[in-house]
Formats: C-alpha cells, sequence, structure tokens
DNA sequence: GTATGTGCAAACCTTTTGCATTTAC
DNA sequence: GTAAATGCAAAAGGTTTGCACATAC
C-alpha cells in the first residue's frame, strides 16, 4: 500500500504523505489534479494539512518519480499519479476534461527532428486543446 | 511599416505600440521574447513605457493576431510575432535558444487522434527540451 | 472634444520559504 | 533524542487592474 511506496520511494511515512497518496490514487476519472484540489479533497476529508504542505509534498513526489507535473495552458501546475508509461494529453476547453494517449508516430518524429535540429532532448510536452464530445465547439 | 499593421489590427497608433511592434520585428537571432525582454530593451532604447504597458500592448497584439504567446517550462510567457504559418518549438534548457519547425507528420497525426477520442481541436502546442549543439548534456 | 491608451502603484494568484513546533524512527 | 516534516504566515515572481492623467483622431 501506500505505506511501502512512501518507503521505496525513500520518503518518511507521514500522515500527509499517506493521505495525498491516497487521493492521487483514489481518482478513476480524472486523474489530473491541481493542488489546490488536493488541498479541497483533504479539507473535505477533515484533514488539517496546509496548503504549502501539498505542495511541498507534491513537489517530492514528482522528484521521487511517484507524479508527473503538467502545466496545461492557464497557468497552474497540475499533478497525476506517474502511471509507468509515457503518454500525452488532450484537454477538454470548457469541461476540462483530460484525456491521455501515446503515439509512437510522433514519438519518433520528435526524435528525428531534435537529432536534425542538432539537440539531445530531455523532455517534451504535447498538449492537444480543443471540445470534448459531450461539449459542443462554441460556434459551429 | 508598423503603422500601417496597426490599423490594419484595429488599434489605435500610439508610440508603445508602435515601438513594441519594431522591437518584435527587430529581432531576427531569437524571434522569442518574455514581456521582461521587451521591456528591458524598451529601456535601452531610453522610451518611458510602463512594463504594465508592455503586458497590455502584447495581449492585444495577441488578441489581434500579430502575435502568439508561448508557455514554456518555467513558467513566463514568451511571445513572438505571428509569422503565418504554424510552427512547434525546441527549447535548449542551458542556454535558452529557441528553434522552430513544422512536421505535417505530427500535426496529421494529431488530428486523427483527436478525432478519434472524440475531440474538436482547437490548438495545441508542442515543445521539446533539450541542450542544443553547442551546449552539451549535463552529464554524458 | 471624447473615447482610448498609458503610467504608476497596488492587487492578484499561484507557488515557495522562514521559522517555531511536531513527528517519525 | 535527533533529524526531518509540518503549519502558518509572510514573501516571491509574473501578470493584471484601478485610477488619474495624457494622447490619438
Amino acid at each position: 500500500m501506500e505505506t511501502q511506496d512512501l518507503r521505496n520511494a525513500g520518503l518518511k511515512v507521514t500522515l500527509p504523505r499517506i493521505k495525498i497518496l491516497e487521493i492521487l490514487e483514489k481518482q478513476q476519472d480524472d486523474r489530473h489534479l491541481s493542488a489546490e484540489k488536493v488541498y479541497k479533497i483533504l479539507l473535505a476529508e477533515g484533514e488539517e494539512i496546509g496548503l504549502a504542505t501539498v505542495y511541498r509534498v507534491l513537489t517530492q513526489f514528482e522528484a521521487a518519480g511517484l507524479v508527473n507535473r503538467h502545466h496545461f495552458e492557464g497557468g497552474n501546475s497540475i499533478f497525476e499519479l506517474n502511471s509507468g508509461g509515457h503518454h500525452d494529453h488532450v484537454v477538454c476547453m470548457k469541461c476540462g476534461k483530460v484525456d491521455e494517449f501515446t503515439d509512437e508516430v510522433i514519438e519518433k518524429r520528435q526524435s528525428e527532428i531534435a537529432l536534425r535540429l542538432g539537440y539531445t532532448l530531455t523532455d517534451h510536452s504535447l498538449y492537444l486543446y480543443g471540445y470534448c464530445a459531450a461539449c459542443k465547439p462554441p460556434k459551429a
């Protein structure tokens, strides 16, 4: 369970860390949460954990590879539990829904482009923005 | 010249707007500037234009389609003159160099993926991060 | 002359940090 | 018992906004 995950990550097992990890694991509909959202869930569950701690814990989780941080359009950071494989995201501009996808052709192309331009790639981010099936386009 | 561009964009021709547009057009080595950078160039040229105005003007330019705004990793907004065609970016993590590229295969794939997931695409952002030819990888 | 734009300073929002207190081991 | 983690409040950094004054047309 969480306790072991934390130990494996080399982190002391503390209540805030357990709770936050639990919350991240609990999400099934949308695994992508802002720090604020995590904080609100904690409050709703009656936990006395500060927002600063949420940020600290999420940042540590990120450093430990337990979590990935994203910067979608609009500014604030979004965190998701690291599910192992790399993937990219499609974000609905209206309802905020996030879908994931992977595409080997795109990945391969990216490497080729980096090589051609003389770059050694360390990372990349690909975000598609649009309207999901449930949200009609604004004027169409 | 700038005056006409501004009129075409439906903006009153004011000194700050002309100056900022000039600066954006003047960049040839790196067309990607932060608001702060634009502000510093203005100061260096002896112009008495406030940072708030720089932000306002750049935001108006963006709304008018004269300029594109990007959010590279690390936070602050980067602006570039709209050169017409869409392109994506490779950013050097060390020296900050930015290269542009377009790839029709990637573009096509993105559309297909969006369609498959039921999204109507409005926009997308693809940023590759790495080390440019001049900057050796940190530990390799 | 009037509506718009600008400068300045203050507000904002997300994220980080300092420090005294609490907790894990 | 000691080093690390937490809570709170304050700071930080980028961006926006309110308002009096200046400018474009």
